[in-house]
DNA sequence: TAAATATTGTAGCGCCTGCTACAAGTCTAA
DNA sequence: TTAGACTTGTAGCAGGCGCTACAATATTTA
């Protein structure tokens, strides 16, 4: 009789999308019963209360994430100004923006003191610091702060709106060359 | 009778003290008009409707942010480590606490397409950048990329929770030296 | 003073929210 | 086959939401 399991694991796949789309907001039980094929009543019945079922479906989403961007980059080692090329590469592309609309979503809620969100995200932005730590070709005594300030930097770019994509353009090619500046200045002084 | 208007603007000042203090999110009329010492009918009395009532209450509080960020910058131009340092002092205060999380609540809720609240985060954010580029000591060519730089930079600490202050911090000294590497190699080779 | 206008209270509409009581159906194990 | 557990539908609760109809009061104007 795992029926309940296996429907609990599908109801979160079918809302992970759902949340992609259209974020922390449109989240009441009967809307997200019907998205799911199911009904609120039973919603109830797969999960505690709504939130353990917005804390699984975020989790879901997280380690999903995580696993493709691991995938995408490997292991090898980059130096920053490349990492940052890529990732902000990827950070533009459709397939990339729901999830990091979604981030400044839960960030956003989680800075208005919800105790599950900020754990959930707490444990989401350390998983890309030490996965971005890891990547680096940097000194091992700069690797976290050069992830912090990379991780800080595209975050920042989230709080673009339509029309303003050539301002976070600008700061992105800027740090860029900033980086290059400093790796020069290392190997050439 | 312009009694209506004296306690329009009344209600602008309360509102805009709560909404500092708790965001967008604590926002039934009910609620407003208990802050605000009247209540709900007289909220839809002096305003036509609740979006009208929050556009003039963030209207207000970003034209009292700005006038205070002029007062406390000047007009002398800085070195981009310098001006980012006295940012990140700023926004570290708790003087400033509450406009960053506001901040970063309206730009999570205008990323979802509210059209009222996308055009004045847009205003906001355009003149944080206008502000900036005029008070920045480079290049006229390189003024608006480096504001969005350190906007976007700042703006990503936003992101940051409860304990994870040493991450912001690495990241903005990181850049800080990275300003300062980029100087000295202007002036030096 | 009387008429017109401005301000405010009371009460409630229809719709949404998370959640639950209760009963009926379905399946599995003895 | 029957008892028990598992699964699901129906209906509804208490409370919130933005907003409004209507009437009463207060204030200004003629």
């Amino acid at each position: 009789m795992a029926k309940r399991q296996d429907k609990r694991a599908e109801v979160i796949d079918l809302l992970a999308v759902h949340f992609l789309d259209t974020g922390l907001s449109d989240t009441g039980l009967r809307r997200l019963a019907e998205v799911a094929g199911t009904s609120d009543r039973m919603l109830l019945y797969y999960f505690e209360n709504k939130e353990e079922l917005v804390a699984a479906v975020l989790t879901h989403i997280a380690s999903g994430l995580s696993a493709s961007l691991t995938d995408m980059f490997g292991n090898r080692p980059l130096p920053p100004s490349t990492l940052l090329e890529t990732l902000w590469a990827a950070a533009k592309s459709e397939a990339f923006k729901p999830h990091l609309r979604l981030w400044l979503d839960l960030a956003a809620n989680a800075n208005r003191g919800d105790p599950l969100l900020i754990s959930i995200a707490q444990q989401i932005s350390a998983g890309w610091i030490d996965w971005m730590a890891n990547l680096l070709d940097v000194p091992a005594a700069e690797k976290n702060a050069t992830a912090a300030l990379l991780l800080a930097t595209v975050d920042g770019q989230l709080v673009l709106f339509p029309g303003e994509i050539a301002r976070g353009e600008a700061a992105i090619q800027q740090l860029i060359s900033l980086f290059k500046h400093w790796s020069q200045a290392v190997s050439v002084c």
